[in-house]
DNA sequence: GGTAAACACCTTTTT
DNA sequence: GGTGTTTACC
C-alpha cells in the first residue's frame, strides 16, 4: 500500500489532515464529515508512509465502541493486526497504565475498578458511619463532589478547610472515602484517571518512557475532554507537538458532567505550532437540513467556526408539526413512521429523539398499539443490572476479601440472618481501627463480640467466601461462575422470587456464565492478571449493551444526548418546546442554552433525508397540563426551510402556531384544549375549542376516526380520557 | 425479613 | 403522573 491509496478516496481537506507532517493539529470535524475515517487514515499515514511501528501509536477515544470501530477499521484499512497498537478509551488505557505500574501507582496488584453504583453505596454508607444528615448533604451531591474534584486533580490533602460547615463535611467524607478506597483496594473513574496522571507526572523516567514509545497521539471527541484527560495528554506530548485531536465545539454537549470546551482553545495557546483543519464537507443530509443546522447554530457565540456544505441537492424540506397534546404528537409521528414503511422503508432507519428519557412513553404506547416494533435507547445495562452485580460481588470477594463495596453488597444476599446490628458493630469497629470489614467480622468473631446466632451466621458467610475460592481452583472462568452463583445461593433466591421477575434474574445468571465463557482472554495483553480479575475489570469499564441486540427491523428511539454520532434517514425530533427543549433549568443560563442549542444542532444533524420537528400545544408535565410555548429553536430554524404540517382533517388549525397558544377555557373549566375525550359513538378525540356558555356551551372535537365535529355539551356525552 | 404505604424526585450519561 | 426508595408495620 502506497501514500496514494491512503489518500486518495479522502477530500482536500481531509488530506490535508492525514498527509501533514508530525504536528500538533487541530481537525474541526463537522457533523457528517468523515472524522472516524480521518484518524483511521492518519493512523495508517503513519504505519505506511512514515514507517512507524503500531507500538508507536496511541489513539484515545470516550467509549469502547468508538474505540473497537478504530481498531476494526485501521485493521482493515491495512489488513494488519492492530493488537499491539494501545487504542483505547481514557479509562482504559488509564487502566492499563495502572495495572502495569501498580506499585509505583500505588495500587495493591489485585486491585479493582468500581463503577458509579458501588461508589454512591460506599458514599452512602459513609455518611451513616460518620452520623452526616443525608438530607443536607445527598450522597448524589456527595459523589458529585469527590469526582468533580478528582476531575480537576484535586485530593482531598490538597482542599484547605473554607471555614464553611457544608464544605468541612464534604470534604471530610472526601478524605474518608479515599481512605475507605485504599484500604479495600476499589479504584473509581475518576480514580483511574487521575492516578494514571499522578503516575506519569511523579516517575520521570515512566513519563520519558511513554513520551518515547507513543510517536503520535490521537484523540477522538476532543470537545469532550474533562480538565484531568488534557492533563494526561499533555503531559504525553507536550514539547514533542505530536497530539492530533479530532473535535467539534459545536458538538460539545456534555459540559454537565465536566467536558471542558475551552480545552479547545487551550491547546491553541499550549501547541504554538499547530495546524487547524476543517472538515465542512457533509456527507450525510441533503441541503435543507444542513441549512437549518448552520443557521441554527451561528446563533452561538464563541465558536471556532464552521458551515457545513454538501454536494448532494436540497432534499425535502424540514416538516414541522403542531400537535394538540402529546398523546396526539405520537400518534402523527406513529402515523408517519407507518407511511415510510408501507412505502418500502426500513424502521431501523428512523429515529425519534428527544430531550429527556420521560418522553418514550408516549411513543412506545403508540408503537405497541399499532404493533410497530421499536427499540428504546438507555436504562439498565447487562453488567449493571442487580442479579449481575451480585454475582460479580462474590466473585471480587473471593478474588480479593477485603472489597468492602462488595462485601456490604452481598454479607446478607440471600439473607443468611446478619442483621443490622451486627453489620453496625461491625462497620464501626472497622472504621475505628482501620480495618476492611472481613479484618472486622474476624476480629469480632474471634473476640466473641456477637451473640451466638449472628456469630454462626457470619461465619457460615466467611466460610462460604473461603469455599469458594477452593472449590473453584483450577476452574475455567465459566466454571468459577456458573459454581459461584449456584454455590452462592443465587440462583435458588431468584428462582423463590415472583415469577416473571425471578425468571429474567435466573435467565441472565446464566447468559452471565454463557458471557464467561465467551469471555476472550488476551493473555498478551493482559499485564499479569488473572482471567478472572480481566473479566471483572471488562465488566466495570465496560458495562455491555444496552439490551440483547434483537435483529428485528426496528423503529430507534433515544436521547438527543444518545444519538450524538448515529445517523438515520427520518428523524423526528419530538417535544420541541420552551421547559423541555431546551429544558426549563437551561433557560435562565445563557452557557447552558447554549449547550442546548448544540444538542439541537447534533439532533438536526443526524437526519439523512428527512426531518420533522414536533411540538405540543398541551402537554402532561408531573401530573400537571402545561401549555409550552413552542421551542425557541423553532424559530432560529429559518422559515424557508420548513414546511408546516397541517392537521390531518385539513382544517387550518384553531390554535395559533409558533407564537402565544389560545388557553381560552371553556366555561365549566372541564373540557379544556388539548383535552382527550371519548364519545360513545365517535371514540377517541381531542377538544379543538370551546364556545358559548352553559346550555349553549359547544366543543370543537377532532376525532381520530371520525374527523372533526362540533358537539353540544347539553346533550353529547363524553367522558374524559 | 418481607410487604405495603408513604415519600421524594423529576434532564442529559460514559467510563 | 409515574417511578424508585425509604420507612412502618406485621
Amino acid at each position: 500500500m502506497d501514500a496514494s491509496s491512503i489518500i486518495s478516496p479522502l477530500n482536500d481537506a481531509q488530506r490535508l489532515a492525514v498527509s501533514a507532517p508530525s504536528q500538533a493539529m487541530l481537525v474541526l470535524a463537522g457533523a457528517g464529515s468523515g472524522k472516524t475515517r480521518v484518524l483511521v487514515h492518519r493512523i495508517a499515514w503513519h504505519l505506511r508512509i512514515n514507517r512507524l511501528s503500531p507500538q508507536n501509536i496511541l489513539a484515545v477515544t470516550f467509549t469502547n465502541k468508538a474505540a473497537r470501530e478504530m481498531r476494526n477499521r485501521v485493521e482493515d484499512l491495512l489488513n494488519i493486526s492492530a493488537r499491539s497498537m494501545w487504542i483505547g478509551t481514557f479509562h482504559g488505557l488509564a487502566h492499563r497504565l495502572l495495572r502495569q505500574h501498580a506499585k509505583q501507582a500505588k495500587l495493591p496488584e489485585t486491585f479493582q475498578v468500581m463503577d458509579s453504583d458501588d461508589q454512591l453505596r460506599i458514599v452512602k454508607r459513609l455518611l451513616k458511619a460518620m452520623n452526616i444528615d443525608d438530607t443536607k448533604w445527598p450522597p448524589k451531591q456527595v459523589q458529585w463532589f469527590i469526582n468533580a474534584q478528582k476531575e480537576e486533580g484535586i485530593r482531598a490533602r490538597h482542599m484547605a478547610d473554607n471555614g464553611d460547615f457544608f464544605h468541612r463535611q464534604m470534604l471530610a467524607v472526601y478524605k474518608a472515602y479515599e481512605e475507605l478506597c485504599d484500604r479495600s483496594g476499589l479504584v473509581d473513574f475518576a480514580e483511574l484517571l487521575l492516578r494514571a496522571h499522578e503516575l506519569l507526572r511523579d516517575n520521570d523516567d515512566l513519563l520519558n518512557f511513554y513520551r518515547q514509545r507513543f510517536q503520535q497521539v490521537h484523540v477522538d471527541e476532543f470537545q469532550d475532554t474533562n480538565t484531568i484527560q488534557y492533563a494526561w495528554l499533555r503531559l504525553l506530548t507536550e514539547g514533542n507537538d505530536n497530539l492530533f485531536v479530532v473535535g467539534d465545539d459545536d458538538q460539545s454537549i456534555y459540559g454537565w458532567r465536566g467536558a471542558k470546551i475551552e480545552n479547545i482553545f487551550s491547546f491553541q495557546r499550549h501547541y504554538p505550532g499547530h495546524q487547524v483543519v476543517r472538515l465542512e464537507q457533509n456527507y450525510r443530509s441533503s441541503g435543507h437540513i444542513l441549512k437549518a443546522a448552520n443557521i441554527l447554530i451561528a446563533n452561538n457565540d464563541s465558536r471556532m467556526g464552521k458551515e457545513l456544505w454538501t454536494e448532494a441537492g436540497e432534499g425535502e424540506l424540514l416538516s414541522l408539526y403542531a400537535a394538540f397534546n402529546e398523546q396526539d404528537e405520537a400518534y402523527f409521528v406513529v402515523e408517519k413512521i407507518r407511511q415510510w414503511v408501507r412505502d418500502g422503508g426500513l424502521r431501523s432507519d428512523v429515529a425519534i429523539l428527544y430531550r429527556s428519557n420521560a418522553q418514550s412513553r408516549q411513543f412506545e404506547e403508540r408503537l405497541m398499539t399499532t404493533g410497530t416494533p421499536y427499540r428504546v435507547y438507555g436504562g439498565l445495562r447487562f453488567f449493571e443490572r442487580m442479579e449481575i452485580k451480585n454475582a460479580l460481588a462474590y466473585l471480587r470477594l473471593s478474588a480479593n476479601p477485603h472489597d468492602d463495596a462488595s462485601f456490604e453488597r452481598v454479607v446478607n444476599t440471600p439473607t443468611r440472618g446478619i442483621g443490622a446490628k451486627t453489620l453496625d458493630d461491625m462497620r464501626i469497629l472497622a472504621r475505628e481501627q482501620a480495618l476492611s470489614l472481613w479484618q472486622a467480622s474476624i476480629a469480632m468473631l474471634d473476640q466473641n463480640r456477637l451473640p451466638a446466632r449472628a456469630a454462626t451466621a457470619l461465619r457460615g458467610f466467611l466460610n462460604l467466601i473461603v469455599q469458594l475460592g477452593k472449590d473453584t481452583e483450577g476452574f475455567a472462568l465459566y466454571e468459577t461462575v456458573k459454581h459461584v452463583v449456584e454455590a452462592s445461593g443465587l440462583i435458588d433466591l431468584y428462582k423463590k422470587e415472583k415469577q416473571d421477575k425471578g425468571e429474567t434474574r435466573v435467565e441472565n445468571l446464566e447468559e452471565l456464565v454463557n458471557a464467561a465463557k465467551l469471555f476472550d482472554y488476551d493473555s498478551e495483553n493482559a499485564e499479569n492478571m488473572s482471567e478472572l480479575d480481566l473479566f471483572l475489570t471488562h465488566a466495570a469499564l465496560e458495562a455491555g449493551e444496552m439490551q440483547a441486540d434483537s435483529d428485528e427491523d426496528c423503529v430507534q428511539l433515544m436521547t438527543l444526548h444518545s444519538a450524538k454520532g448515529l445517523e438515520f434517514k427520518l428523524v423526528f425530533m419530538v417535544g420541541m418546546e420552551e421547559g423541555l427543549f431546551p429544558s426549563q433549568q437551561a433557560t435562565d443560563d445563557p452557557g447552558r442554552l447554549q449547550e442546548e442549542r448544540r444538542l439541537c444542532y447534533v439532533g438536526i444533524t443526524r437526519a439523512m433525508q428527512q426531518l420533522y420537528l414536533t411540538y405540543a400545544e398541551s402537554r402532561r408535565l408531573y401530573g400537571k397540563d402545561s401549555y409550552p410555548r413552542p421551542s425557541r429553536f423553532l424559530k432560529e430554524i429559518p422559515a424557508e426551510a420548513i414546511h408546516e404540517i397541517r392537521m390531518r382533517a385539513n382544517v387550518s388549525r384553531p390554535v395559533a402556531s409558533v407564537g402565544t397558544p389560545t388557553t381560552k377555557l371553556g366555561s365549566t373549566g372541564k373540557y379544556r384544549l388539548g383535552q382527550s375525550v371519548r364519545h360513545e359513538k365517535f371514540g377517541e378525540g381531542v377538544v379543538l375549542q370551546t364556545e358559548g356558555e352553559g346550555e349553549q356551551e359547544r366543543v370543537q372535537i377532532n376525532f381520530r376516526n371520525a374527523g372533526i365535529k362540533w358537539l353540544m355539551l347539553a346533550y353529547a356525552k363524553l367522558d374524559t380520557v
